[in-house]
DNA sequence: CATTAGGTATCATTATATAATATCTAACGC
DNA sequence: GCGTTAGATATTATATAATGATACCTAATG
């Protein structure tokens, strides 16, 4: 911590935050050993802070075995993070419509530096676990959301994040080419919307359309995911994209400003 | 802070919560000065606090504004917590057949102390946006989830949640008479699952049924929320309830162990 | 242009977090 | 049944790092 010589910058602030960041889809619960480990804090710190973590109610500990989980409390953020953002409240009706209509699943994916985030997820079919909880992040450049929401911004801005934001193999398909990345793009650019094909899922299809922000930025995208099996390209163009841009569309509202850090 | 004089408590981290938990649905933007008065810590440490906070990420701050709102990794705990809950991933795939199968709007609810917190949400109809948000509390007792799953505790727990547990007016008929709940919570013991109308919107009905624990105590509730226009508790019973039985029972495994602090 | 409310920066002081160590607990092997 | 060990919990002297008062900006407002 030697790093943040701020007076502005309170440490055990920061370390208490790397200790709840511990948790993840591959570190569900943990003992005062493994997060010691994990966040790189020595055995004291760890117990003091866990331990405050714990008596202020977010983290539940198991009197059996000692380990540590994420609480309720984090839902409760997650509340409280739906009614700040004014995108959200726009949004759920429209989607909630959008989604009975097709009768397939629809997300709202938001732009979070180089990745998405789905902000709204309205499973209509049975799918992976994965592919029906809100707060994932995803590489922007591997998703139609993404792709679609690039294509909206200046030429420059958007040809630079195809050849430097990150990217990394999902399944066996995804795409790791950054010139087919660019090709994609710049379909999104001219069409105003974007498929992709077995990225995250095998054979799973999503097409995407961006929600513009005032400044003629999207500041998010409306999803939705598909069967390869059953949808091609076509079909889906024919199909989906009009309602998915209508709704879309709907959203977009003027005085709405993007977040920003 | 001198009442939590103990070596093993951090206080700055508390601090540094107090302000996470400071948003909430009336509060979604806040400037230091708001802060500072919501919390109750001088303008220095909420100062000090919140710039860690938006140093690490937690905060987004409004470059023109000045104004802290909560940030995209508000979601991400959410994420985090959906895997560390074992029940959801077991309900997720029920709840969507059985919303699908319904064409009405299901709900996984836990337990939190003398409140529900719904887990889960699959909003099919428009409805009003604090009915889709997840992470949302609401008093035990007057919700039908809450009734549902208290009525599986022994009769001395539950009679003592009805006589103690906290209820607060939402609508101009949300029950406040506990004899009225208790009458309630008897019939959810009778026949294993619960009916509301009116508690937490005008004329929105519920109906819910527990999901029990290996100890035979309800660890959550599936719960369907329908308009009381077009249904009453008869039809409920008779079209709904088979199926919202099913879902409950399938996900019910014994081998989860209920959450605790 | 003066006023002021609110945000930002500085700094001496000591309260408060630290990390090393010791103690307790329970699971495991022999 | 006993010894061993890994892990959780408690204690304490020490100095770091948080504190809060104050002063300085900045940008609205009348």
């Amino acid at each position: 911590m030697k790093t943040k010589q701020n007076t502005l910058y309170v440490g055990s602030l920061a370390k208490g935050l790397r200790l709840l960041r511990a948790f993840d889809e591959s570190h569900r619960e943990m003992s005062l050993s493994e997060l010691a480990a994990r966040t790189g804090l020595d055995k004291s710190a760890t117990q003091r802070l866990a331990n405050t973590l714990h008596i202020e109610g977010m983290l539940d500990k198991d009197p059996g075995t000692r380990r540590f989980r994420p609480s309720h409390a984090w839902l409760e953020m997650a509340y409280a993070y739906y009614w700040s953002d004014p995108l959200v409240g726009q949004a759920m009706p429209k989607l909630i419509n959008l989604s009975q209509e097709l009768g397939e699943t629809v997300n709202l994916a938001e732009l979070s530096g180089d990745h998405i985030i789905y902000v709204s997820r309205l499973p209509c079919k049975r799918t992976y676990f994965a592919a029906t909880v809100i707060g994932r992040r995803l590489p922007a450049l591997s998703t139609s959301a993404g792709r679609a929401m690039l294509a909206t911004l200046p030429e420059d801005e958007w040809r630079a994040a195809v050849d430097h934001w990150p990217i990394k193999p999902f399944t066996p398909s995804t795409t790791l080419d950054r010139d087919t990345i660019r090709a994609s793009v710049e379909a999104a650019v001219h069409d105003g919307y974007a498929i992709s094909k077995g990225q995250m899922i095998l054979n799973e299809m999503a097409v995407a359309t961006p929600i513009l922000g005032p400044d003629g930025r999207a500041c998010a995208a409306v999803q939705c995911s598909v069967s390869g099996h059953t949808w091609d390209r076509d079909r889906i163009a024919a199909e989906i994209l009009p309602k998915l841009q209508d709704t879309a569309n709907a959203i977009s509202p003027s005085f709405l400003s993007p977040r920003g850090g």
